[in-house]
DNA sequence: ATCTGGCGGTGACAAATGTCATAACGGGTG
DNA sequence: CACCCGTTATGACATTTGTCACCGCCAGAT
């Protein structure tokens, strides 16, 4: 049933994997193994090593974790459709935060997938991915939907991206070479766009939904 | 090429994975499933759904996430503990808190390792813990001497909880039937506790440490 | 029985945070 | 050009949060 006489080049799919948590790098690596027709070609723990393990090892399709120190994983997709651009991007998240799903579709990934989908549909995936279709997790596209694009200014996401980092609202004001009124006038906007109710609340609100990376 | 002959009742280790991210629990269970001495009798998602799996398969080890839904994965050790005792318990988790080794081996989990060991070195800890010895993450278990036990006071850490989910402190009053003052004193004791600047941050801290888990 | 120390709680006070009005500046857009 | 929007800034003000002194309770020690 399957064609054996077509022997094109392109029967091996070269498979990238990128995860700062090594247990899950191999484990998923173990069970894309088990496919005959995929072939793991190299595995990476950090985002700044992926551009360099794809120049040299040419994958058709990366596996690109969104956590990940360096460089995360919506940034690495970027880069690779910039410079590696026979190399396609799907990125496995831990966590659907609907906002990762839009930032990364525009990033230039073809396929966005939670980790908590059936491990049986990772292969097929990467499959449909390596051929040129988008494959996006259905719940999480609705979600993005309505959830919509990041309400928050370029400003308002670095107050609340500084704020995470240092605590108070003077070490912010310090880190950004602003004024403290400043702040509290950002924080304040943010926290009306997020319905939240104090600063901290608006951080995690935003974190939570995605609007925290730098687009 | 294996070894039909040595007919021992101990030869297969029975093993149950719990992790709510099925692909992570899929591509883990792919992982283990290549050692021929290992085999994947249950997996599970939720931490309430184990004890139940455990007494129907019989599992001789069981891998337990912490984090997961329903019940998390040091309290399920201590259920299994006490009802399903020919079971031992390795603690798998994302996040390597100091304080959560030490409440893991307290509720009788024999071992504790972090997502970013090698992969390779699972099934070798999973049989170690089989055999009965206890297996840890060596860096993690420095880690947990300096930092000991949790310095906060139960109601120091009810609030903390409580904080992390409402927002304001008025509201974690009303959820813990406090005045708003008592709630302030416990958050400024905690502040002090953690070397926080706010409450916040004190509670990100005490969550990181793993001192947010009802003992 | 009395002392003592930790914990939980109350109220007063100080400091930080959040809100609002206002204003200047620059970049786009109609 | 006039206009709107985002950014930065200031000052005034209400609210929230953090700190502290003090009190009552209970358990263990004397």
């Amino acid at each position: 049933m399957s064609t054996p006489r077509q022997l094109r080049a392109r029967e091996v799919l070269r498979v990238l994997i990128a995860d700062d948590q090594a247990l899950v790098r191999g484990a998923i690596a173990s069970l894309l193994d088990l496919e005959p027709d995929l072939e793991i070609v190299s595995q990476v723990g950090r985002g700044d090593e992926v551009l360099e393990a794809a120049r040299s090892t040419r994958p058709d399709v990366a596996l690109l974790d969104v956590e990940m120190p360096g460089l995360d994983g919506i940034a690495v997709a970027r880069l690779l459709r910039e410079q590696v651009p026979e190399c396609r991007s799907l990125i496995v998240t831990t966590f659907g935060r609907p906002g990762y799903l839009r930032l990364a579709l525009e990033a230039g990934a073809l396929g966005f997938v939670v980790k908590d989908t059936p491990s049986g549909q990772l292969a097929a995936a990467v499959r449909r991915v390596a051929a040129g279709d988008t494959v996006v997790d259905p719940a999480l596209a609705a979600e993005s939907l309505v959830m919509g694009a990041s309400p928050l200014s370029a400003r308002e996401t670095d107050v609340l991206i500084a704020l995470r980092q240092g605590g108070t609202t003077a070490e912010v004001a310090r880190l950004l070479r602003l004024s403290e009124g400043t702040v509290r006038n950002h924080l304040s906007a943010a926290i009306g766009k997020t319905n939240a109710r104090n600063a901290s609340e608006a951080a995690r609100i935003a974190a939570e939904n995605g609007w925290l990376l730098t687009p």
